[in-house]
RNA sequence: CGGGGCGUAGCGCAGUCCGGUAGCGCACUUGACUGGGGGUCAAGAGGCCGUCGGUUCAAAUCCGACCGCCCCGACCA
C-alpha cells in the first residue's frame, strides 16, 4: 500500500532546530526523521526506518555474499565476561552498567567480541568448521563522555558487527580480504564515497586495523592522505618522512644560557638555528608512570603513539607540579643524565633523533641549554619508536606498495562509517576458545571483527546527497521510490487517478509516498523536495486531461511530461540501482 | 571531566539588564476566499517561563542549588 502522506507519523519542519548544525542533523530533523529523547538517543521515525531497513538490506546482502551468517547475540551481558577478557576497565565509564534483582552486575554491550567467542567455544571444536563468519546488526551501548552530531556520535546506536575465525593466517586473511570487499560494496551502493585508512586499533585491541572513512568537513576524525600516491592513514596512527638528517661530526657537548628561553621557537631564534636542530622534551603519565620523550624540535609529539610505545592505555602531559616532582626543569627538561637522577621514567626517543647530530637540548637547570647532545653518545631511550604526529606537509613516508613517494601529507577530516580489526588471539587466548586442528593439537582460531556504524552512514548519506532545498536519497536508501504530489486530490477523478497510478507503481515493485493533504501546491513542492525521494510526479486535472504525469527526478532542474503509457519505462530508467557488485564473495 | 553557550507554546525567537503575573513569526483548530513553488482574511486553542529553594506585597525577570541540551577540548571499538 502506498503511504499517504495525511496520515504519515511524523512531519516536516520549516525552521531546523537550533542544536543542528550540520547539514545532515539539520535535515534528519526538518523532514521529520529522527526525533531525539535524550542526549544521543534517537526515535527513528517511519520515513528513517524505512531507510535505516534498505541500509540493513544492503548490508546483509553483502555480508551473506562474503560468506557470513546472520545471528543475535545478547544487548544484556554479565559483567564477569567481560573480566574474563580484561577488557572492562578499558572501557571503564563508556560501559552502561546495572545491578540485576539478584544484584548480579550486567552491562549493555558496546560491542560483542566477548560474547561471539564464547559462543565459537561453546559451538566449535573442530578445524573441520572453520572458517566461521557471523555477523549481527543490533543496538549497541556506549555512555559517550559527549554525544554530538545528531547521528555522528550517539550512546544507543544501530551497529553490524561480524566476526571471524581462521584456522590460520592465510585463511584469516581470506576473511578479512572478503570483509573489506563487502565494506567497498556497501558504501558504494548506500551512495557514500568512502577512503580506507590504516588505524588504530584502540581499547578493542588486536595487530592491525583499517578504517573506511567518509571524508567530510565536517568529520571528527583527521585523516593523513597523501597528494601523490594512495597512502591514508588515521592521523592517530599516520607515519611520515622525517626528510634527510644533516651529515656531521659530533661536537663537544657545550653548555649554553638562555635565560627566559622555554619554547622551541625562542630558542631557535636565539641561538638562530632552524627548530629542527633542536630536541623537544615531552613529559608524560602513560597509564599513571612517568614517561620522558624526545623528538626533533621542529616536529609534534603524537600520545596516542608513545601510549602504544610503553603499551598505556591512558596518556596525558605532565602538569609543571609533575614534571618538578621527577626531579625535571620545565623548559629546560634534559634526557641526559637522567639515569644519574635516578628516574623511573621511561625514556622514548622519537626515530628522528638517531640520526640528527648536534642537537641542542635542555640542560635541566633553569635557563640552560646544551649545544651538540648526540644521541647513542650523551644519553639512551628504553625505545626508539615513531611517535610524531604527521603534520600537513610532511613528507610521505612510503607508498602502500613499498615504493618510495615524493608527495606530501595532507590532512582532511572525516567520519569513520566502518572499522575492521585483525584481532588474532587476543580474545580467543584469555576466553580459551580452541579447536581442534588435523593433528589433534588445540589451537587458537585467528579473530577479526569488523564493524559498520548503520544510523551513522545514514547520516554520511545525507550529507553526502543533499542540496539547499533538501535531502537527495540515492535510490538504493530512499525511503520511498517515488513521491506523488496530488494537486485536487478532492476531485474524484483525481482521486482515482492517483489510486491507478499508485497501483501500477506498486505492481511494478515500486514503492509510493503520496502527498494527498489540503495543503497548497507550493506547500507540497517544497516538502517533496525536503524530503528527497529520488522521483516526484505530480498528478493534477491539467495533467490527467492532457493523459500525461508530470515527472521530475530529484537530481534533476526541471520536470517534463511523460505520457501516461511510457511512465513506468521511464521510473525503471531513472531508479535503476547499482546492482550487487560483481566481486566474488571471498 | 575542563571551557563556553542556552533552557519562555510543536519549531524559531523577543521579553530578563531596570520585578507588577507573557508576546511575535511559523505550525495547529474552525470558517471564508484562494488553488502549480511554503497564500489572504477572520475567529480560536495551546505555556507550572527546566526544577527546587530563597528574597519581595509581588519573580520568566533578583539570589542559590540542582537538572537538561548544544558547542570546543579531553575522551571516542
Amino acid at each position: 500500500m502506498a503511504t499517504r502522506m495525511s496520515g504519515l507519523f511524523g512531519r516536516t519542519l520549516r525552521e531546523a532546530p537550533a542544536e543542528a548544525e550540520t547539514a545532515n542533523h539539520q535535515l534528519l530533523l526538518r523532514a521529520g526523521l529522527v526525533v531525539q529523547l535524550a542526549a544521543g538517543v534517537y526515535s527513528y521515525m517511519p520515513l528513517a526506518w524505512r531507510s535505516l531497513r534498505k541500509i540493513e538490506t544492503i548490508i546483509r546482502d553483502e555480508m551473506d555474499r562474503a560468506g557470513a551468517q546472520e545471528l543475535l547475540m545478547p544487548a544484556i551481558q554479565p559483567v564477569e565476561l567481560w573480566q574474563e577478557s580484561g577488557r572492562l576497565d578499558a572501557f571503564g565509564e563508556t560501559m552502561f552498567r546495572f545491578r540485576d534483582r539478584r544484584d548480579r552486575e550486567q552491562l549493555l554491550a558496546p560491542t560483542h567480541e566477548e560474547a561471539v567467542t564464547d559462543l565459537f567455544r561453546n559451538t566449535v571444536q573442530s578445524y573441520r568448521d572453520l572458517p566461521q563468519r557471523v555477523y549481527q546488526i543490533q543496538n549497541k551501548f556506549r555512555d559517550e563522555a559527549r554525544p554530538r552530531g545528531g547521528l555522528i556520535r550517539v550512546r544507543q546506536f544501530l551497529m553490524k558487527d561480524a566476526y571471524s575465525f581462521d584456522a590460520d593466517e592465510p585463511a584469516f586473511q581470506d576473511s578479512y580480504d572478503a570483509m573489506a570487499q563487502a565494506y567497498v560494496n556497501v558504501f558504494q551502493r548506500a551512495g557514500v564515497p568512502i577512503t580506507r585508512v590504516q588505524a588504530d586499533s584502540g581499547a578493542i585491541g588486536g595487530k592491525s586495523s583499517h578504517e573506511f572513512m567518509f571524508l567530510t568537513a565536517i568529520g571528527e576524525d583527521t585523516i593523513a592522505l597523501c597528494r601523490n600516491c594512495d597512502y591514508a592513514a588515521n592521523q592517530e596512527r599516520a607515519e611520515f618522512g622525517r626528510g634527510l638528517a644533516p651529515v656531521e661530526e659530533p661536537a663537544a657537548l657545550e653548555p649554553v644560557e638562555t635565560p627566559g628561553l622555554t619554547t622551541i621557537d625562542a630558542l631557535a631564534h636565539f641561538l638562530e638555528i632552524p627548530a629542527s636542530r633542536t630536541a623537544k622534551a615531552g613529559m608524560f603519565l602513560a597509564d599513571g608512570r612517568p614517561v620522558f620523550a624526545v623528538i626533533r624540535g621542529d616536529l609534534d609529539f603524537n600520545e596516542l603513539k608513545i601510549a602504544n610505545t610503553v603499551d598505556a592505555h591512558e596518556i596525558r602531559a605532565m602538569t609543571n607540579d609533575e614534571i618538578s616532582a621527577q626531579g625535571w626543569v620545565a623548559g629546560y627538561a634534559s634526557p641526559i643524565g637522567l639515569d644519574a637522577k635516578l628516574t623511573d621514567a621511561t625514556v622514548v626517543a622519537d626515530i628522528s633523533i638517531p640520526n640528527a647530530p648536534n642537537l641542542v637540548a635542555g640542560g635541566n637547570r633553569t635557563d640552560l641549554h646544551l649545544r651538540h647532545t648526540n644521541y647513542g653518545r650523551d644519553w639512551q631511550a628504553a625505545h626508539v619508536a615513531d611517535i610524531g604526529l604527521a603534520r600537513d606537509g610532511d613528507p610521505c613516508p612510503t607508498q602502500p606498495d613499498g615504493t618510495p613517494c615524493p608527495g606530501a601529507i595532507a590532512l582532511d577530516r572525516g567520519i569513520e562509517l566502518g572499522h575492521i580489526f585483525r584481532l588474532g588471539t587476543v580474545f580467543s587466548e584469555p576466553l580459551s576458545a580452541h579447536f581442534t586442528d588435523a593433528d589433534g593439537e588445540q589451537q587458537l582460531p585467528i579473530m577479526g571483527s569488523y564493524g559498520i556504524g548503520v544510523e551513522r552512514l545514514l547520516a554520511a548519506v545525507i550529507e553526502q546527497n543533499h542540496d539547499d532545498q533538501g535531502i537527495i536519497w540515492p535510490a538504493a536508501v530512499a525511503p520511498y521510490d517515488v513521491h506523488i504530489v496530488v494537486i485536487g486530490f478532492d476531485k474524484p477523478e483525481i482521486a482515482a487517478a492517483v489510486a491507478q497510478t499508485e497501483a501500477a507503481l506498486e505492481a511494478a515493485g515500486l514503492s509510493v509516498l503520496t502527498d494527498d493533504r489540503d495543503e497548497r501546491p507550493g506547500v507540497k513542492f517544497n516538502d517533496a523536495d525536503l524530503l528527497g525521494m529520488p522521483v516526484r510526479l505530480t498528478l493534477s486535472p491539467r495533467n490527467l486531461k492532457a493523459d500525461v504525469v508530470e515527472l521530475k527526478a530529484r537530481t534533476a532542474a526541471e520536470a517534463d511530461t511523460v505520457a501516461t503509457a511510457g511512465l513506468l519505462a521511464r521510473l525503471a530508467d531513472i531508479l535503476h540501482t547499482p546492482q550487487p557488485s560483481d566481486a566474488p564473495a571471498s
